[in-house]
DNA sequence: GCGTGTGAAACAATTCACAGCG
DNA sequence: CGCTGTGAATTGTTTCACACGC
């Protein structure tokens, strides 16, 4: 069975199991069961199955999946045959990081363009790049077909900010500012705040 | 209604609650209902009254919850009140980045070591700290009481390192690298990988 | 009237268990 | 025989809707 309402829960579990089949494949694995990459994913072997099934028939009964072809079509489905340009928002610590990170790279992501309000910061190098001023960031956008930003400023300017990015075209956004951004429907945001996700551990200890 | 089995989701989203009521105290807000203070965290009403129910009454029916004292409860489950130690591991940009990274300190969390196994590393300055060599790690963890650890390294190392802190007596792990860990039961971990938030966007654009 | 707190209803996600095929 | 793919059963989560108190 191919199609049909896929649940976000699902696709957020594509990539892990993509992260899998990867170290799997270095490891020098042909085929995969589901409960092999189940345990290397930190999934059941029954859900990994079940979320397969919503996009097709990958595996072989008796046997499992093999790893290559099942890399290649969970790379098809999230559409990562083609590199995604992003661009940067923020140019302090994180920022540099960010444009540092060699996994992006890897992963058919690159950061294409740092921006940051700060006269101070534009024109300093960072990485590869160098920081540009806030008023070139519609251009760049679409000069350059940028269709995701990542926001690394602080939660005070990071709706505005956001605002901006999507009037000017983006359609999904990495957020490290501790905030939730409201944006017209259709636009993707996904929050990384380090401090939430220890807030919630703290309950548990 | 108090105690019980409470779902992990609700507690995941007790700090984007916290978050808000904090941005309303800065505003000047002493009362919120749950509709604005859902329109601010991004949650609808009906479940934030439903998650609140799962730890006490903290409303006034007709008016809406105080914010200062919603906060301080929120805070308390969350257990808040007091600072919490951790620990880094990995000192490259990313280290540098959350060691200077301000809302740690102004939220209870307080990185009080930084550790890396590369030799070059050991000894030079970040931030306030110095950069230690990975022997030193259970001593520290176990002299300053340390309960949290993060870990900013490349995942082929991240697995055995977390195995190192959990025989060391962590109990929660940030993990920034890209792997699912796989330690005893009653070790929290988070992941925050942007990479795989990412992929799961690509998904949708 | 307004907004909380909460059972009951609706909806969603996960696990089970087994037919079917290599 | 082993392992996938998948309906059915189970379990979990969210929304509804209304009694109750300010």
């Amino acid at each position: 069975m191919a199609k049909a309402e896929v649940p976000e829960v699902v696709v957020a579990r594509l990539p892990l199991y993509l992260r899998a089949l990867e170290y799997m494949a270095e490891r020098g694995h042909d085929l995969v069961s589901s409960s092999a990459l189940g345990a290397e994913a930190g999934v059941s072997p029954a859900q990994i199955r079940k979320d397969l099934s919503y996009f097709g028939e990958f595996g072989k009964q008796g046997l499992g999946y093999e790893v290559a072809y099942l890399r290649s079509q969970i790379q098809r489905i999230l559409q990562l045959d083609h590199c995604w340009n992003m661009l940067l928002v923020g140019a302090g610590a994180l920022g540099h990081a960010l444009v540092n990170y060699r996994a992006f790279e890897g992963h058919h992501y690159r950061i294409v363009a740092v921006f940051d309000s700060d006269p101070a910061k534009v024109g300093q190098p960072i990485g590869h790049l160098v920081v540009e001023p806030m008023q070139g960031l519609c251009e760049t956008i679409q000069a350059r077909e940028v269709t995701i930003g990542i926001l690394a400023i602080p939660a005070e300017s990071a709706q505005v900010v956001a605002e901006e990015l999507v009037s000017c075209g983006i359609r999904a956004i990495l957020n490290y500012a501790p905030i939730h951004l409201v944006l017209r429907p259709g636009i993707r945001v996904s929050y990384l705040d380090p401090v939430a996700s220890l807030q919630s551990m703290s309950y548990f200890l």
